[in-house]
DNA sequence: ACTATTATTGAAATTAATTTTCAATTTCAC
DNA sequence: GTGAAATTGAAAATTAATTTCAATAATAGT
């Protein structure tokens, strides 16, 4: 994800921030990264490649993400915040497994439009929404 | 909300649990506030009827009425949990405004049953669902 | 009503995640 | 290069949730 990351230094720059080692690693991993990482997963990776990245450096490095509408940071109910690239623009919505912890992403402009009819009616003027059902997925099932 | 506290003694019956002054009158207090309550508001509140309740009696008792299916929890967001009565079958979902925090309830059968269309497309069982939306409601969009 | 058993209470301690602090280091504009 | 300003990361602080434990209260059986 090369054009993210030079987003991300865009803003960075925008910002008036600087540019170092340790920001570019780790943003270079969180879109190399697939699904929903938690800041300690994000972390773990990195480490990786750089031992001495600090979590510290990565949980404000998602917080910069964050702000600057390259991630959403996003609550599953397993008790940590989890963070995931903004790819498209098309929203998605998410299929959480109770058992395996598996997330799985969908799509349904049809909910999107009825969600909209919704929010008009009430006067309300939407940034962004979540859907999320919980259950079993098709392996955890039976 | 009478009913609701009956229920809720059944609940404790069946689990061989024992009616408490305490238990009874955080019940109590839940049924009759309305909206999204946070254990420490919910705490705030019953100390007013009675200041010998801790805060930890709070939390369990809020435990109990969500294992018992008379309470939910969740997650807006703002760091704490909320809970909510179940007051009727029917599933309803929230709009936030993140100016004032005021939270409006709706339902919408037909986002309901595309749900429903989406988790089967995925061999998914659902077990329950959030949809939220957040931004600015009538009061603090201008 | 008494007693034994078992659950409950609530203050304090613990946990777990997030956020802040601060001294040392690095970046960048000049 | 130099200096002002931002960044880093370890440690400390904060926050909400959860557990512990000794004292207390509720219930069943007698």
């Amino acid at each position: 994800m090369k054009n993210k990351v030079i987003e991300f230094t865009r803003y960075i720059e925008e910002k008036g921030l600087k540019s170092t080692t340790q920001r570019d690693e780790i943003v270079n991993t969180f879109f190399n990264v697939k699904g929903h990482v938690s800041i300690e997963e994000l972390h773990h990776t990195v480490q990786k490649r750089n031992p001495r990245i600090g979590y510290t450096t990565v949980y404000r490095t998602l917080k910069l993400l964050t702000e600057s509408g390259l991630a959403h940071e996003r609550q599953f109910g397993d008790g940590q915040a989890r963070y995931e690239a903004v790819t498209t623009e098309e929203h998605h919505d998410h299929l959480i497994c109770l058992k395996c912890g598996i997330i799985t992403e969908f799509e349904n402009m049809k909910i999107e439009r009825l969600q909209e009819d919704v929010a008009k009616e009430h006067g309300f003027k939407v940034k962004n929404h979540k859907l999320e059902m919980y259950g079993y997925c098709k392996k955890c099932r039976k």
